[in-house]
RNA sequence: GGACGGUUAGCUCAAUGGGAGAGCACUCGCUUCACGUGUGAGGGGUUGCAGGUUCGAGCCCUGUACCGUCCACCA
């Protein structure tokens, strides 16, 4: 039975009927299936505080995109969708909720706060899972997962026991990136340098025994000198070499220092001296341990001067700053103050100026873990598209220092390990044991911090699919194959899965990464809440369809590149989908009720042919560039295909013959042919365009084809040899030449739509007109287009009027009579400007071929096809000048 | 201080070394029976600059300017 579209195009409805068809068809479910290839793509798991946003409409499109054209290609293709808790996001989004209640989270205690987690993402949780539902998602929801679900819980617990086992997890007093504010530690991805303007403050520190000596140091940051244990010097520093080993007189501490030497320090950066304050600044910690200095911790973990501070106890470090730097001068020793613009650390969640600490924390020891990682990239099993963000890859990987781990943090994977309250005992274990193995007391209580929360994503690509147990999906679906992610998570997650895969499973999670860009506003700027110039995707669904969103956000960019959001493109998206939506309807309003009879392509006619042919390049084309990641040269090749030759050059040609009466050719009818080619070559674009906007392509596939259920499952198209005819491309390209030359023409002379004329085509030769009439007999009445009264295929001009108007084509030139076209000096002057643009072209083709450097040179492919045109630039110059002979010129 | 990306039409961006393109915008037409969310015809560019390689350069090489991004322990 015949079905119809409805008369408008209304994504809305649409794409909620149809998400909730596949839902129910089960068609994004994958299972283990021996008879096919596996395809799978880890979904970047979104946070279970976050909302769609328009980063996450681009990552999720281009991973759909790829998913669902492998699912066509016939493979198993799972996309593991799932959450991830987001440790401090979620901590952070509980407090000010709880707060919001009048509910501190220091009162409930530990137990109680996180009950409210868990209750928080019960309720919130699934929110962006909706949200990433409305834009066609095609995951396999069946198998969601979560980062602190019992499976993922368990891998995180084995991987770190293995690593502990190891040593390559590792407690211990180290420098740490501290935030005040949020009161954790932070690794070092989540640091984010920011240049800022500070002062250099150059001081003098006191030499021990000499009345007149100072050392002058320079700092930027005057308030750590109370903890400082040293001042440090290069040891090939001429100036300072008698310095080193004597004491000075540390100001406002009432210490004393020793001078040290070490080439850390740069001679010609500043005065050339340093002061050592190892536990308040990573380099000074490194120079620290290598002299064996005392790490003076002088600040609270929410900065403020500790009690070791004197008169600046309780001040926050930049109050103390100023009351250093003034007494100091009070003192006489600030020597002077230089502007200075610095990069300082700071969090990248909150801001916050980073606080470098030492602190017992949790590490994983990286340079082991890093080799096969390094390796995997140089011996080609992992690789990224596009190219150059390996390097980004490598640079971090072989500057890496160690991870910390530990968050002072209760939303997240409890650390493993169990301290004895009598002896101090540690355990690392799997579940807390019940008597101290040293002491044999039974107060054991667990540490109380919690993990990084990327600890657990970085073993997302196995852990959901059931690591570390030995699950058939395991085996199947991984390793992966693609990683579709954002450039600005490369550091965070990407690295952390790959030497965690190789790690775990001795294998790289995924073979390609594939990296796009930030999708920013129509100023270029990044997309953010403080400056509110967010675009919310759903908003844009609601307005233009998920179709529409898809393809603005895949057209025209290529990968790794950011790109600028407009709502134009958007508007030109949906119109795409309305135009293909009508040409659609208008085919399948000339459907008949019954089944076309299948055809055999070589018994088609010339046009049915030629699109045929067209669309069969056209699906190589694409395949090729898909398989190359070129989503966005894929995409726009389907689009123009559908619009400029389907719509308007094979519909408008087809149509000739859907509105007159029927004729048969051999045994072929002249409609049925036109109406296969038609149902064939929308079918078809549609599967082609289906990965991209899957809705429309959907609706209109099932509705073409009734007896199908769902174009997701449907074949992928493949290039067939039988559907290439070069000829008939060649013909079908000489009449829209011919079209293209008859409108331009009336338009120049103001000829109204509703005058129509005579014809002439006159071929070059015999062969030429019977191919032409044999071509103009094939297509039906074409006259329409041709704003023709008569078309006449003659073998000669003589037949014509003296007065017309020419079109010359390759092989044939067609005549208007000029009567009937008004403007007799209008064409003179046309024809002239078409014989001096000859005369160029000539010059500039035969200055070509007189060149013997280019005709030995060049291919001879090239050669030739140059002499053709010089040939064809000929012939068109002599019918003008014939042209311009008849008016006697 | 390193590394990378960019510089092409008014705007946003494309273009395996072989006559510079698209979308939007602009100009001038069209109530053509699928679509005005449409359709036809146009205008508009010394491809940042300077050299080089090549028969031939937007594309390759060198240098340079500007914009952007990432990395980095010059306190």
């Amino acid at each position: 039975m015949k079905k119809e579209l409805a008369k408008t195009y209304d994504p809305k409805g649409l794409e909620e009927r149809l998400y909730k068809k596949w839902l129910d068809g089960g068609y994004f479910h994958a299972e283990v299936n021996p008879d096919r290839k596996p395809f799978t793509i880890v979904m970047p798991p979104p946070n279970i505080t976050g909302q769609l946003h328009m980063g996450h409409a681009l990552d999720n499109t281009l991973q759909d995109i790829l998913i669902r054209w492998k699912r066509m290609q016939g493979y198993e293709a799972l996309w593991q969708p799932g959450t991830d808790h987001a440790a401090i996001a979620t901590e952070v989004k509980v407090i000010q909720h709880l707060k919001e209640q009048g509910i501190d989270k220091d009162e409930i205690g530990r137990e109680e706060f996180l009950k409210h987690c868990w209750e928080w993402r019960r309720e919130y949780g699934g929110r962006i899972v909706s949200q990433l539902c409305k834009l066609g998602s095609s995951a396999d929801w069946e198998r969601e997962r979560f980062t602190m679900d019992e499976g993922c819980s368990d891998a995180v617990m084995e991987v770190f026991l293995k690593l502990y086992e190891k040593g390559y997890i590792y407690k211990g007093s180290r420098i740490v990136n501290w935030c005040p504010k949020c009161q954790t530690t932070i690794s070092d991805a989540e640091v984010e340098h920011v240049d800022q303007d500070g002062f250099f403050w150059h001081i003098n520190y006191p030499i021990v025994g000499e009345e007149v000596r100072f050392v002058e140091i320079a700092t930027t940051r005057p308030e750590t000198m109370l903890g400082d244990t040293a001042v440090a010097v290069n040891p090939d520093d001429e100036r300072y070499k008698d310095l080193v080993g004597k004491m000075l007189e540390l100001p406002l501490a009432g210490r004393t220092i020793p001078v040290i030497a070490d080439s850390y320090v740069d001679k010609e950066f500043g005065t050339g001296c340093v002061k050592i304050t190892p536990a308040h600044d990573p380099n000074d910690f490194e120079v620290g341990r290598r002299h064996g200095l005392e790490e003076i911790c002088i600040l609270n973990d929410d900065a403020t001067m500790n009690g070791k501070c004197g008169k600046y106890t309780g001040m926050d470090r930049y109050e103390a700053r100023k009351a250093i730097v003034k007494d100091l001068e009070d003192l006489g020793l600030l020597v002077k103050v230089v502007p200075h613009t610095h990069a300082v650390g700071t969090h990248d969640r909150c801001g916050t100026t980073v606080e470098p600490m030492v602190k017992p924390q949790w590490f994983v020891r990286m340079d082991e873990l890093a080799k096969p990682a390094i390796q995997a990239v140089k011996n080609g099993d992992l690789t990224f598209v596009p190219e150059r963000y390996t390097k980004i890859y490598l640079n971090w990987l072989e500057n890496i220092h160690d991870w910390c781990i530990s968050r002072q943090l209760w939303w997240g994977h409890r650390i493993p390990a169990y301290y004895c309250d009598d002896c101090g005992e540690m355990v690392v274990a799997k579940e807390a044991p019940a008597v101290c193995p040293k002491c044999g007391r039974t107060h054991m209580h667990q540490d109380p911090d919690t993990l990084d929360t990327w600890f657990s994503s970085a073993l997302w690509p196995f852990s959901t699919l059931g690591w570390p147990k030995k699950t058939p999906e395991l085996d199947y679906f991984y390793p992966t194959d693609v990683l579709v992610t954002g450039y600005d998570i490369i550091f965070f997650w990407v690295i952390r899965m790959v030497f965690s895969g190789y790690e775990q499973t001795g294998k790289s999670p995924f073979h390609h990464v594939l990296i796009h860009g930030l999708v920013r506003d129509s100023l270029g700027r990044k997309m953010s809440k403080s400056l509110g110039n967010g675009i919310d995707p759903l908003e844009v669904i609601d307005e233009y369809g998920a179709d529409a969103l898809r393809l603005t956000l895949v057209t025209g960019n290529a990968p790794g590149n950011d790109m600028r959001f407009y709502f134009e493109q958007v508007e030109a998206s949906r119109n795409f989908a309305n135009k293909i939506w009508n040409a659609s309807r208008f085919i399948m309003m000339n459907l008949p009720e019954e089944d076309i009879p299948e055809m055999d392509a070589k018994d088609l006619f010339p046009a049915d042919k030629w699109i045929l042919s067209r669309i069969n390049t056209v699906t190589r084309e694409v395949t090729e560039n898909m398989d190359r990641y070129e989503l966005g040269i894929a995409v726009q090749k389907i689009h123009d295909f559908l619009w400029d030759e389907f719509c308007d050059w094979y519909i408008e040609i087809a149509k000739f013959r859907l509105t007159s009466d029927d004729s048969v050719r051999g045994n072929v009818s002249w409609k049925a042919a036109a109406l296969w080619t038609l149902k064939t070559v929308l079918a078809q674009a549609m599967k082609l365009l289906h990965p991209y906007m899957p809705f429309v392509s959907e609706e209109i596939y099932c509705t073409l084809l009734p007896g199908e259920e769902t174009i997701m499952t449907s074949d992928w198209p493949v290039y067939k040899e039988e559907w290439s005819f070069p000829e008939e491309e060649r013909q079908i390209a000489a009449f829209m030449e011919l079209v293209r030359g008859i409108r331009a023409i009336r338009m120049e002379m103001n000829v109204p739509a509703k005058t129509k004329t005579d014809l002439f085509v006159v071929g070059k030769n015999l062969e030429i007109v019977n191919e032409l009439r044999s071509l103009f007999d094939s297509l039906g009445d074409s006259s329409r287009m041709l704003f023709a009264k008569a078309i006449h295929i003659i073998g000669s001009k003589d037949e014509i009027g003296d007065e017309s108007v020419s079109v010359v084509l390759s092989d044939a030139t067609a005549y208007i009579p000029l009567d009937e076209l008004v403007d007799r000096e209008k064409e003179i002057a046309r024809l002239k400007d078409e014989s001096a643009k000859m005369d160029r072209e000539i010059a500039r083709s035969s200055g070509m071929l007189n060149n013997p450097n280019f005709t030995s040179k060049a291919p001879a492919a090239k050669v030739e096809e140059e002499r053709a045109k010089l040939e064809k630039y000929r012939a068109t110059k002599h019918q003008i000048l014939d042209q311009l002979a008849r008016y006697g010129l």
